[in-house]
RNA sequence: GGGGCCGUGGGGUAGCCUGGUAUAUCCUUUCGGCUUUGGGAGCCGGAGACCCGAGUUCAAAUCUCGGCGGCCCCA
C-alpha cells in the first residue's frame, strides 16, 4: 500500500505510475503502455499548454504513419541514424508489399516530400507546422515507461523551412523559448545544451537539447531543437523562386518533445507520498473531504454544497465516499491534488474551511468568505514557485563541478558533472571515457547558476566551454 | 553487444533446491453485512493465482528444453 521511498528512484517511479492510475504497464508487449484515464487527463492538461504556445505561431497538421522505404532512405546521415530501430510493414494480407512501409520513428520523410509541393515562391516561407502523434522505434535497451518506449504516444514534432541560414537561426532560437515557457509553465529546471556533433540528430547540422535531472542522478533528455540546414531540402528537393527569380533551397528546423515531459513532471515533484502537481495540470485541482459523524450530516453537506459554489469554475472533486477521512487524505495525496479543504461540523458552524497545500501539508483555516477564484488562483501560482524553488534546489544538489578526469569518475556515478571542455572530439571522449555521457556544452547559463561560460579544457588545457556529463537516461 | 536473475489471485509474496500433505501461504485488493468516521479503523462472511508450449515421470508450481515477458550488471 505504502509506495516506495522516493530515494529508490526505479522502483518509486514504476509503483507510482501504476498506483496513481498514470499507465497500466501490463500491456502484453514490451515497451507499450496503456494510458488510463486519469493519467491521459494529465497528458492533455500538460499538452494543451503545448499546443497553447505552437498554436501562436504553427499551424497543426496530420501526416500519415507510414512512410515508404524510398523516402525514408533518401537521406543517407538520416537512414543511417534510424535504421536500427524502424519498425517495417512488409506484408499487406498474406502478399509481400513492393515497397516496405515504415512505422514513422519521426516524421521529416513523411512531411519533407510534400513540402516540396507545398512551397514554390518566398511568399509561401516560412512555413511553421506541427503535429502531435506517436511515432515507433524499436528499442533493444530496457524499456521504461514514460522514458524509453517503443511506441512513443505523445511526439510533438514542430517542423519548420525559412528562406535562409539567418530566418532558420532565428526560428531555432524560438524553439528553444517556446520550450522554456512550456518548461517554467510545469517548473521543471532545464539546461539548454548543445549536443556534441557526433551525437546530434541525424541529418542535422546542429542539436540543441533539453535537459533536466532525475531524483537518482542521471539527466533525462526532455526536448531538442535541430538545425537542419539544407541537409533535406537537397535530398527532398524543396526549392522556392525569390524575389530575384532564381530558385533557392529552403532552410530548415525541426523541434520535438515526448511524453518524457510527464516523466520529468512526476519524478521531479513527486514525494514519498505521491504525484505533487502543478495547479494548472492537475486533473483534480481541489478535493474537498466531508468529515461526516452521525447527527450532523446535514449541517456538513450543506455547507459543502455552500462552498462547492465557490470553486466550481476549477476542476474539483467532493469526495463523498465510504472511506474514513485519513484514507482520502492519502488517497487523494498519491493522485497528486494540490488543494485540499477538509470540512467538518465545526467548520459548518464557524462557516470556515481547513485548507492544506499537496506539497507543504500544513494546515490552516480560511473564512468561507475568502474563497474565491482569485484566491485559489493565487494559492496555485504560489505553488508553482515553490515548487520550481524546491526543484531548482534540488538540482544544485545534483550538480557537481569536476576539475579533472578522476573527479568525473568519481561524481558521474550519482551527479551530473559540469566542467569546462574544448570542442575536440578527442578531448570528448576521453570525458566519456571516464563514464557518463557527454551531453554537450551549454548554450546559455541557468539562472540558477553562477558559473563563467569559459574556462580551460579539462583535458587538453586549451580554451573550454562549460560542458555538462552525466549517466542519461 | 556480453553475462546473470526471475515469472504463483488485480498488486506484493511463501512453497521450488530435495516432484507426491485431503483445501497452494501470508499481506493487500475486491464484494456483502455489522460497526465506525478530524491522518491509512475493527469484526464476520464471500471472490480471486501456479506465463505459454513441449518433454521427463505413475505423479510437475517444483525437473529439462523452447517461446513470450520482466529485472539487474558489464560494454
Amino acid at each position: 500500500m505504502a509506495l516506495p521511498a522516493k530515494e529508490t528512484f526505479s522502483e518509486w517511479f514504476h509503483e507510482l505510475i501504476q498506483a496513481a492510475e498514470i499507465l497500466d504497464i501490463r500491456y502484453p508487449v514490451k515497451g507499450l503502455y496503456v494510458w488510463l484515464p486519469f493519467g491521459f487527463k494529465l497528458r492533455q492538461l500538460v499538452y494543451g499548454k503545448l499546443r497553447e504556445i505552437m498554436d501562436r505561431d504553427h499551424n497543426e497538421v496530420y501526416f500519415p504513419a507510414l512512410i515508404p522505404e524510398t523516402e525514408l532512405g533518401k537521406e543517407s546521415e538520416h537512414i543511417k541514424g534510424f535504421e536500427g530501430e524502424v519498425y517495417w510493414i512488409t506484408h499487406g494480407g498474406l502478399d509481400p508489399l513492393d515497397v516496405k512501409l515504415a512505422l514513422r520513428p519521426t516524421s521529416e520523410t513523411a512531411m519533407y516530400p510534400m513540402f516540396k509541393l507545398w512551397i514554390r515562391t518566398h511568399a509561401d516561407l516560412p512555413l511553421r507546422v506541427y503535429q502531435i502523434v506517436n511515432v515507433f522505434r524499436y528499442e533493444t535497451k530496457h524499456t521504461r515507461p514514460l522514458i524509453r518506449l517503443r511506441e512513443i504516444t505523445s511526439f510533438k514534432e514542430a517542423h519548420t523551412a525559412h528562406r535562409n541560414q539567418k530566418e532558420a537561426e532565428e526560428q531555432v532560437e524560438k524553439a528553444i523559448g517556446y520550450y522554456k515557457e512550456f518548461y517554467d509553465f510545469i517548473a521543471i529546471p532545464y539546461f539548454v545544451i548543445h549536443r556534441p556533433d557526433w551525437d546530434k540528430f541525424p541529418g542535422a547540422v546542429y542539436t540543441i537539447a533539453f535537459d533536466t535531472i532525475m531524483p537518482d542522478g542521471r539527466s533525462l533528455q526532455i526536448g531538442t531543437v535541430h538545425n537542419l540546414g539544407e541537409n533535406f531540402a537537397r535530398t527532398f528537393d524543396i526549392k522556392y523562386e525569390g524575389f530575384d527569380g532564381n530558385h533557392y533551397y529552403v532552410h530548415q528546423t525541426c523541434y520535438g518533445i515526448s511524453e518524457r515531459c510527464i516523466a520529468a513532471l512526476i519524478a521531479i515533484h513527486g514525494d514519498d507520498l505521491g504525484l505533487v502537481l502543478p495547479f494548472d495540470v492537475a486533473p483534480i485541482q481541489i478535493v474537498l473531504i466531508p468529515v461526516l459523524y452521525k447527527d450532523k450530516e446535514k449541517e456538513v453537506l450543506d455547507f459543502c454544497k455552500e462552498v462547492v459554489e465557490r470553486i466550481k469554475r476549477f476542476r474539483y472533486v467532493l469526495d463523498l465516499g465510504e472511506e474514513r477521512p485519513g484514507a482520502k487524505y492519502y488517497k487523494w495525496e498519491l493522485k497528486g491534488v494540490p488543494i485540499r479543504f477538509e470540512i467538518g461540523p465545526k467548520e459548518a458552524e464557524n462557516r470556515n474551511i481547513v485548507v492544506s497545500f499537496r506539497d507543504e501539508r500544513k494546515k490552516f483555516s480560511v473564512p468561507l468568505e475568502e474563497i474565491s477564484e482569485e484566491r485559489i488562483r493565487s494559492w496555485g501560482e504560489e505553488m508553482r514557485n515553490r515548487l520550481r524553488n524546491r526543484a531548482v534546489e534540488f538540482i544544485k544538489g545534483k550538480l557537481k563541478f569536476a576539475r579533472s578526469l578522476s573527479e568525473i569518475e568519481e561524481y558521474a556515478k550519482s551527479s551530473v558533472v559540469l566542467l569546462y571542455l574544448c570542442k575536440e572530439k578527442s578531448c570528448g571522449e576521453q570525458v566519456e571515457n571516464r563514464g557518463g555521457k557527454l551531453l554537450g556544452w551549454l548554450k546559455e547559463l541557468p539562472n540558477f547558476l553562477n558559473f563563467e561560460m569559459e574556462g580551460e579544457c579539462i583535458v587538453c588545457g586549451g580554451k573550454g566551454t562549460l560542458a555538462v556529463a552525466s549517466r542519461s537516461y
